[in-house]
DNA sequence: TTCCAGGACCCTG
DNA sequence: CAGGGTCATGGA
């Protein structure tokens, strides 16, 4: 079936600094991103028509093929009004280029308990580490469909051994991990009640994960688009852009996105972080 | 070999 | 509470 969803560059969203990055595979041979979901398998793909000369305008390469409308509508979050987006966090010169240079990127809803095990993940990490643990995790405690592999559920890892978690190359956080997942079963948390600030409270009470996961967590777990995780690339460019190149301090970085871009804060930070890496990464 | 990856913990002063 | 060492792992 096909699916419009305006804007998209599918290839960019599902290759970003998301869990489904790390969760998806791409599947060379149909030119799409397959993965299990609710033991069935389910995949997307987006016509190629992307050369670097035709840029994404706001109307071009928004159709996509899916077996799978409702997921995707829902993952893509179709109902987010980019066109005000964009005019909204295009605040000045830098933003205008970052929003220019990645049309297309979409902020995606995701699985909470996947998104709670990416990010612990992530921590001190590169993401081709993380997105190696994770499917190593979905090898060993998922379950095989049509020969890919579903997430494994919040129970497997729960009772799973701490050093066979460690054979997944999940590192040191191999403990954080087993820990979340008892941590959720006792807790019995009700998210439908918290607000962002409560959600990020909440998981900073995990051991491994700070303000950067937590926040990370809301942004792509719950869906608060106001979540502003600051890493390093982010806290670079916020200086570089609006703090004369000086050190800062993250409160002050934050309180500055919000002044900025509220409510699209979360959204903001994923084209600034893009944005700025491509121009300073290796010096 | 050394350094670093979209951090967080823990210990010091 | 600010600063630094430490934590697995793989790629450059």
């Amino acid at each position: 079936m096909k699916l419009k969803i305006k804007p998209l560059n599918l290839k960019l969203t599902m290759n970003s600094g998301q869990p489904a990055n790390f969760i998806f595979c791409f599947n060379e041979k149909e030119n799409r991103f397959e993965r299990i979901f609710e033991n069935k398998l389910i995949w997307v793909k987006q016509e190629a028509k992307t050369n670097e000369k035709k840029k994404n305008k706001l109307n071009e390469n928004c159709l996509i093929e899916t077996n799978d409308v409702k997921y995707f509508k829902e993952f893509f979050r179709a109902k987010d009004d980019y066109k005000k987006i964009y005019k909204h966090i295009s605040t000045d010169a830098f933003m205008k280029k970052a929003v220019k240079d990645y049309s297309g990127l979409r902020l995606t809803k995701n699985d909470l308990w996947e998104s709670i095990v990416c990010f612990t993940l992530s921590s001190n990490n590169s993401i081709g580490n993380i997105r190696n643990a994770t499917q190593n995790l979905m090898k060993k405690y998922g379950e095989e469909i049509n020969g890919l592999y579903s997430f494994p559920s919040i129970e497997a890892i729960a009772q799973a051994k701490t050093c066979d978690l460690r054979k997944c190359k999940t590192g040191f956080r191999d403990k954080y991990l087993k820990e979340a997942a008892q941590k959720l079963i006792q807790d019995k948390p009700n998210f439908k009640k918290m607000n962002l600030n409560q959600v990020i409270d909440y998981f900073v009470s995990f051991k491994g994960i700070g303000l950067k996961i937590a926040n990370c967590i809301a942004l792509f777990g719950f869906g608060f688009e106001n979540a502003f995780p600051v890493d390093v690339w982010v806290k670079r460019g916020m200086q570089a852009n609006y703090f004369k190149n000086e050190e800062t301090n993250n409160e002050l970085i934050e309180m500055k996105a919000f002044n900025l871009w509220q409510p699209f804060q979360g959204i903001a930070q994923q084209y600034l972080f893009y944005e700025f890496m491509k121009n300073k990464r290796k010096k």
